[in-house]
DNA sequence: CGGCGTTGTATCGTCTATGGCACAACGCAA
DNA sequence: TTGCGTTGTGCCATAGACGATACAACGCCG
């Protein structure tokens, strides 16, 4: 269907979201020394942007060093909190951007065992564990390519040394290289493929070209299963 | 700091998006089999929900089979395309809700290496390989708890055997019991922690109380790094 | 002491998203 | 043929977000 996910990150706190404009307009400031020369640089209108940091220190506490008056006519700096939070917000939209960017392989089950969030799914490939929201049946499980590792078989941990829950033997079918980090397709049951996205410098040492046999292994809190409309 | 993230999901296409709104709309649609009566049951206008859906179309291609006439009055249905659109919608919105709930530790350090999207980062716990956005050497590191594995040290895949990575050998300093999840808190070094979210169930499987040996490992393109504000 | 550029605050206009409403078109059933 | 509940369409009202403008307060500096 070729569509793409998109998002949109806020930082919440009492009721208030610090968003994308928030955070432009926090920088901004940080950039232009004045409350004044970043509305302008952004194009906003001052009087808005002056509420709005009112409105945030209201719900985050101070962000702003602001005065008035003096050389230059005054200005304002940003507090350390406010690069705090401006440092957190980019973190968790590198980590949105990283779900959002990489590809997962989608299979359909059932759930046959469930113990709280954790379901155990059985599809075409096998018994998946996943975290599973409650009452529901019939789901598809999706799997963040980020998520897989790969294993040679030899030294493939066993799975009562590792908290990977869910382990598939598979033979290596594709291995699509990028610049340094390469998608690589396991065939864990005829016709039915798994992608692992792993770094060139894997691809090599592990000697992965299409006929390799590997070990597939991710955590089941790493898994997801959704329900999945009985139509 | 104490903030909520939190996000909003949206398929894009053809410069337009399907946003939560509009998932509740089919949802509604599929629901109530009427265009009108799923406006009247979210109390929207249905004027609105209308003109949405065409737009949705115009993007997506046929979403709903509306019928108008006939017995009781006509109605709509959602097609096999919309079904697939919600399920699609929903697999994303658990993916990022699954984002926005697990916590994550953040490491500072600096990029001593780089090739590509990919980079090694020197942090107090050791050398890091992590996805890395070009141009900044001052960085913030965040690994997520889901993607950290504990193993037994004695059957720890080799470095030369897995495509994780990043691999750091430490010790349990705390377990926090969920229902069926729990997080272990793993010292990598003396005051440096790392968290893992792992199921009760390895938790057991794997002896892990505070003292116990363990090797975490984990994944460079499921590891982030941001630029850090270098204040 | 006046100038200057800033911060604060109030008010107004605009744009966009949305609900409210009116009315035509449709097609089956009584 | 009439009634009914739906879809389709147009127009207006409302609320919220935001820019534009104006003006007071501030405090150093020449």
């Amino acid at each position: 269907m070729d569509v793409s996910p998109d998002f949109d990150v806020q930082l919440g706190r009492d009721g208030v979201a610090l968003t994308v404009r928030d955070r432009e307009l926090l920088a901004a400031i940080d950039e232009d020394g004045s409350l004044n020369a970043a509305a302008e640089s952004l194009g906003r209108s001052y009087a808005h942007a002056q509420r709005r940091v009112v409105e945030l220190e209201d719900a985050f506490g101070s962000l702003v060093d602001r005065s008035r008056g003096g050389g230059g006519g005054g200005g304002s700096e940003l507090t350390d909190r406010a690069r705090e939070l401006l440092a957190t917000f980019d973190r968790v939209r590198a980590e949105f951007a990283g779900v959002a960017e990489t590809d997962e392989t989608v299979l359909s089950g059932r759930v046959i065992d469930r113990d709280g969030e954790l379901a155990t799914v059985e599809t075409a490939a096998g018994r998946i564990r996943a975290v599973t929201p409650p009452d529901c049946t019939e789901v598809g499980v999706t799997i963040r390519a980020d998520a897989v590792t790969l294993n040679r078989p030899a030294e493939a941990p066993e799975p009562g040394g590792t908290s990977a829950r869910n382990r598939f033997e598979g033979e290596v079918v594709g291995v699509d290289h990028g610049e340094t980090l390469a998608r690589v397709t396991v065939a864990v049951e005829p016709g039915l493929h798994l992608t692992a996205l792993v770094t060139v410098e894997s691809i090599e040492r592990l000697g992965l070209t299409p006929g390799t046999a590997v070990v597939a292994t991710f955590k089941a809190t790493a898994t997801r299963a959704v329900a999945r409309a009985e139509s």
